[in-house]
DNA sequence: AAATAAATTTAGGTTAGTCTAAAAAATAAT
DNA sequence: ATTATTTTTTAGACTAACCTAAATTTATTT
């Protein structure tokens, strides 16, 4: 078995060597909220493990091992914050701490019975595509929706950046998963949009957070 | 914030200083499975955090502080006990061990969601009672079933042993909670008894068995 | 290509929780 | 009331995960 913080490292590995060959100490102790040199440790015993591929000096990638082991974590973190949304009247913005301490509860049962009781849901409330129970990983090919243009029609897929601020934010102006999304005018200078969201009298919305908004053409 | 561990401390003495005047050393040690002079070095961290009250080479009690947080793991327990069972289609002999990892989650909203969501149980799966949300007890007056005599009806309420041995021998005769035990006949020489469970065809148990259920009269 | 800067690793320490073995206190037995 | 036994505590060490400071390697300038 692997500790809390093994399963964290090795969930902050999977989510920083995206597309990249490699993941540098540095960037895995900015990401942990910790100091290099604490990094270097824990990359010799995940190494020793054979969870992680380790080349001193020049950085970091998964096993196959260590990847199920990461996709396994993030598998359980999506299902426990849908779980949260779903059934326990959580907001979008309320559920990532809560899951970040629910990741690591070790039971497959448990798993595959939240997995079913939530009739097996194929993204979370963010729209991150959840891990099968094999592992894999079904992506749905989205925008952003900052790349679309006037008259464009569109379904909100996902989000970017996930922080509750910008989540609270987007909730307010009824930009939800699934909901549809009329750009109705672009503004050239500065690239900000307005929107018309579920048909609605239309909102402005800035390039900022229109790069934030995924979407995928209707 | 207390600890994993220390939450598990916690818990331990507050079941075993039931009644009793205080517990000893040992008696955690054996409980915890760990070693006596381990339990000396936290039984000082918890007295220092005002969690216990501690007297050396006498033994240890809760502070009203030390018993709140334990009567709040264990409410946990309890109601993540109860949603597995009622929820996800566990057995009452599977949700021991996956309950004593769910325990430790620390959120407020989730535990008052899981309460709601289960429509606020007052006793878990074993009939065990669960603590309120100010940590408030109401114990249901029960007695055991070895006490009772030919003739008497009474409905089960709780069982003393809640090994997954027991309880999985209980629910095979089914002997669950709640279901209703007349006594049919009872064995003077091994005290052994014949009962009909909800009306049925009556079965054969041992005195052992009997001294591990818990009913009240009918 | 040498010098400087940045990134990374090593060395040595800290804390929480555990352990074994020895010392001390409390209890039981003669 | 001593002696023996048991219980508990202290002392000293270990591991996991972290830290700071120093050393080393790699990358970047001049």
């Amino acid at each position: 078995m692997n500790s809390f913080t093994e399963e964290n490292y090795l969930k902050s590995i999977y989510k920083l060597v995206s597309g990249k060959e490699a993941v540098t100490t540095n960037a895995i102790a900015e990401k942990m909220n910790t100091k290099a040199a604490s990094v270097t440790d824990m990359l010799k015993k995940l190494s020793d493990k054979k969870l992680i591929k380790y080349e001193k000096y020049y950085g970091v990638k998964l096993t196959a091992k260590g990847e199920k082991v990461a996709l396994n974590i993030i598998r359980k973190h999506r299902l426990w914050e849908m779980f949260l949304v779903e059934k326990l009247e959580f907001g979008w913005d309320e559920v990532h701490d809560v899951a970040e301490q629910l990741e690591h509860i070790d039971s497959e049962k448990l798993v595959a019975q939240i997995d079913k009781f939530l009739n097996y849901p194929k993204v979370d409330p963010h729209g991150d595509p959840i891990p099968d129970s094999n592992g894999k990983l079904h992506i749905q090919k989205s925008q952003l929706l900052s790349t679309f243009r006037k008259n464009d029609n569109c379904l909100m897929t996902g989000v970017v950046d996930h922080s509750p601020a910008f989540l609270q934010y987007l909730a307010k102006a009824s930009l939800t998963l699934g909901c549809e999304i009329k750009i109705k005018e672009i503004n050239d200078f500065d690239r900000s949009q307005q929107i018309s969201v579920n048909k609605a009298t239309p909102v402005f919305i800035s390039n900022e957070v229109a790069k934030n908004i995924l979407v995928t053409a209707k």
